[in-house]
DNA sequence: CAGAATAACTTGGCCGACCAAGGAATGAGT
DNA sequence: ACTCATTCCTTGGTCGGCCAAGTTATTCTG
């Protein structure tokens, strides 16, 4: 009598097997948790680092670089910059040889945070890598490289980034 | 006198190596833009898909039994759910049995989307894994698995999620 | 040299995701 | 029966991301 809760929908197939795409994406999120956690003691939010880094060993940088290096959208690192800046990481001013461009650049106080994301980086890494030994991390490093490369060349339309592929192929045979 | 750009800091060692937990960002980004693009056929945005995926072949369901099986936080799950009511794929009663708790199913027009879905799944799985043979998959699989375990284990404090591990040691040794 | 294209940001809007608090209803303890 | 703790959900805030438009400079034409 109790109609307990049944499939709503007539499922084709319903084969339930785990993709890796949704391992992929439970890993990217429990990445980023964790990310967050490590960054957290150094005050920095997960992204936030890597502009960092770029400024860190980069000194001043256009923003356009930043955007660049990082591969964001731009409007991303505006909002990114200016929290940062907020937060004192950063020292924005206009660029005096291109007027629509803006001088970014790491603040002396924010040089004390380098040690503690590199230390949050390894803590990251050994937390992510535990248990695998050298070749499971070789083979991961290789296989998460490919994958990389196959997502790039699909999100990035063909033109740009995809820079070492052929890009001369149309359809994909979707079997 | 041009002052090209040097290094802020005093770059301790500046191993730039290339860890793996970057190359983890990196295809997480990638492979949640993927994920948007495939999904916009289906008229959902990544992340929307596990829950209504759940609730296809759940049927009814209560919200917190959404937010165990999909492992978000109760207010990301809220708001994805007034969201995805207010385009019509959901509907949400009150529970009768229960009166705090929420009755969330997918609706009939919803069940158009089912195979949308799944399509989007399986061209998200072939982009992702382009060019890799089926040991390399399944090897990537495991690597994923165990990095999701580590991840899991990390960031769930210690005493839920972390079903089957230790959890006894305190002191992760240092170097 | 004027006008068009392009580059460099910014703003606003929207989403997923988190945390921190808070309001209801239910369940457990005494 | 009354209190107290739990559970379930919501609201509000903050961030990282994206896209779509818009603004201001610079450059590339004609």
């Amino acid at each position: 009598m109790k109609a307990q809760a049944e499939p709503a929908c007539p499922l084709p197939t319903a084969k339930r097997r785990g993709p890796v795409s949704h391992t992929v994406s439970r890993v990217a999120r429990l990445h980023r948790i964790a990310a967050g956690k490590v960054l957290k003691k150094a005050g920095l939010y997960p992204g936030q680092e890597f502009v960092m880094m770029y400024l860190w060993d980069a000194g001043a940088a256009r923003q356009s670089d930043i955007i660049k290096a990082v591969g964001l959208d731009p409007s991303t690192v505006t909002k990114m910059l200016q929290r940062l800046e907020q937060a004192g990481h950063v020292q924005r001013r206009p660029d005096p040889d291109d007027r629509r461009g803006v001088l970014v650049e790491a603040t002396e106080t924010s040089c004390g945070l380098l040690a503690d994301v590199e230390e949050a980086w390894g803590e990251l890494e050994d937390q992510t890598l535990a248990g695998l030994d050298e070749r499971d991390r070789a083979e991961l490093a290789r296989l998460l490289g490919r994958v990389e490369a196959n997502l790039r060349a699909e999100t990035a339309d063909c033109p740009e980034a995809a820079r070492a592929s052929e890009c001369t192929e149309a359809a994909e045979g979707g079997s």
